[in-house]
DNA sequence: ATCGTTTCAAAACGATGTTACAGATAATGG
DNA sequence: CCATTATCTGTAACATCGTTTTGAAACGAT
């Protein structure tokens, strides 16, 4: 008896995909319910029907910047150095950042839950981890770092997404030269300090 | 002829500290202009003459945060071990961004400027930064840390405050056990690295 | 005491997130 | 073939926000 449902997965995900693309564009004020849904071709109560409000719809961005960042980072190709490809790995996350400014801040900015971030909450950012400690893992098994896989991953997470805000708040310095050679001290002195020292 | 005139320097003070308070209160949401506004017993047009715009008010706030942060950091007392006190230092900062999460959030992670932040907009962080830089220096000139005390600074500041904000994001850990690890691992790992290594 | 200038806060305006509502639509039963 | 009805849709309404306009209040000068 009823008419055919317009708002199905497949309207979420085009949503999804035109928030992405309004996002880069109009940064995060021009991403209105208003304008999202006019660009989609749909009205507003669609997106509360699909992502409940704002918030959700924030979550869900957040979800598809973490798996548009896992899809890079998995299409590198490993190399015979473990840590050569830690640096390959630094050089996407840090690309990737650069090329989705206001998504990344989406990502990693996202306001403060209260106490504890529920499972649900860290789940879409648990696949990039997974592969950052897998690359660090290599590492270690071949000897060339040393300490627990999980929280040299973490560690070395957090400087990358430190740089790489500090870099496009444009803190890291105004010319290009700088902003390399802090970048390579950054995760040379981490990968050091994190190496076997040479007996 | 005219009137005395209410909307001086120590009311643009005054609504500076109540937002302190609000934002810690009721986090950024909760910042709006009439709220301000009659926390303060003022009205909102006072507030668009002291600050311009709500932008205005969040960069007023980011200044304020950095001078407080610069005074915390400050008072810290030196000691003979260079080292030591580097470690008391991002012991300081990550007390301040654990205790101001909201206005952390305002300071650091500010919407990213068009290209080029102004020399105003790194101002206000300018004394915090030439802190972290001169405790870098002592470690240098005490050949404790080698390295440009910039970069070297630039580098510190950054892996605290990814640190910091993975911490109350929740990243870190849900215990207090392994965040504690983590943070020794990522401070000591970093200073480790920079170390002069003992011949 | 009145005027003129200046300053203030109340109210107005557009836009936002969000929700209530009335029209539109398609399968079914006559 | 048409009416019914259950459901889905977009329009329009609501409250609130940032921001600006505006009329009234206040004070020195005449």
């Amino acid at each position: 008896m009823p008419r055919a449902k317009l708002r199905t997965p497949a309207l979420r995900q085009h949503l999804l995909s035109q928030a992405v693309d309004l996002l880069a564009e109009e940064g995060w004020a021009g991403l209105t319910a208003r304008a999202l849904a006019g660009r989609a071709g749909t009205s507003p109560p669609a997106l509360y029907e699909l992502f409940g409000d704002m918030a959700g719809l924030a979550r869900a961005l957040s979800a598809e910047g973490f798996a548009r960042l896992g899809a890079e980072l998995a299409a590198l190709r490993e190399t015979a150095d473990p840590v050569a490809d830690v640096w390959t790995l630094v050089a996407a996350y840090r690309r990737f950042v650069r090329g989705n400014r206001a998504l990344a801040e989406v990502m990693f900015s996202r306001p403060f839950p209260a106490f504890s971030p529920g499972p649900d909450e860290l789940a879409p950012a648990a696949p990039v981890r997974s592969l950052v400690t897998q690359r660090v893992r290599r590492c270690i098994e071949a000897g060339r770092l040393r300490g627990d896989e999980s929280d040299v991953a973490q560690v070395l997470v957090a400087l990358v997404e430190g740089m790489a805000f500090a870099e496009v708040a444009g803190r890291l310095g105004a010319s290009t030269e700088p902003v390399e050679r802090r970048w390579r001290l950054a995760v040379g002195t981490l990968l050091n300090g994190l190496a076997v020292p040479p007996l």
